[in-house]
DNA sequence: TATTGTTATACTCTATAACTATA
DNA sequence: TATAGTTATAGAGTATAACAATA
């Protein structure tokens, strides 16, 4: 065999220590889906993270942005231009609770995008779901549930 | 009763509705096990994505730093600092393969860190089986892979 | 011409500390 | 005094485009 490219350690596929790890895995995994959802999504003007806030606010009209902010694990801090930013392209309402909380809802322009992200998230757990099989991914969000409630520390 | 606090729209606690979309509990439960893993190993000195590729070079000597950078899905470009820090830590030694390529291999006292953040990994990985029952870690497991081979688009 | 590493730069999301004003 | 929102700023990680040197 002329030409023969025995696999060395330069081109070889490398060992990958990993893969067994949970923590890497989920990281992995999230990243994939999460730019996958981004995509899905890209049409609609809005990026994962407002997508769930509308997701949120739809489902909650007149909650307060702290509350929003606690549930999503998004500090108050980082949650000013989050919301700024939905109320700029007219999907989301701000009102003064009293002198220092804010209550927000839906446009109804926010509510036909949240309709939207909705349909397409349908979709998407759909997609993965027969690609796993309904059973595993029932255990698979289980199991993060799980994960998510008994405590990381 | 004085001081009644009815749950309101304020203070009640608010309807999730992501918390039946894998995407959304992939990234949060990835973030937590992350911060979670980045606390663990603060003592070495590294961050977790630093010992992926350390742990990495250690499983394979002598590999190539793009190589690396394909396992780990991380970009050439973003190659460049991690491996310099790495180096500059006294943890990395790079040489070179031909006129283009590198080759990376742990220095003794890089192996000792790798050897280091494995057993640390080891630790948390069991801890989070103990919590999840050993069956439900390894479905998890390997729904998680399913969702990294059988092609996230 | 394609590959390897590099530079420069921008973007997303997150984290922290300090400030204002209200309760 | 504690809370809600805000400002400013830093950081980690990722993404893209363009470049030099080499194969």
């Amino acid at each position: 065999m002329t030409h023969n490219k025995l696999p060395n350690v330069q081109t070889a596929a490398l060992t990958d220590p990993m893969a067994a790890r949970l923590g890497y895995q989920l990281r992995r995994v999230s990243m994939l889906m999460m730019a996958d959802t981004g995509i899905r999504m890209a049409h609609t003007g809005l990026r994962p993270t407002e997508a769930t806030v509308l997701l949120l606010v739809g489902a909650n009209p007149g909650c307060r942005q702290g509350n929003v902010g606690e549930v999503l694990g998004i500090k108050r801090a980082n949650m000013v231009p989050l919301i700024a930013g939905l109320i700029k392209k007219g999907l989301l309402h701000r009102a003064r609770a009293d002198g220092r909380s804010h209550t927000l809802t839906l446009t109804p322009t926010g509510r036909a995008k949240g309709s939207a992200v909705n349909r397409l998230l349908d979709k998407q757990d759909a997609e993965y779901q027969s690609r796993l099989g309904q059973q595993p991914f029932a255990v698979l969000l289980d199991a993060l549930a799980k994960l998510r409630t008994r405590g990381m520390p």
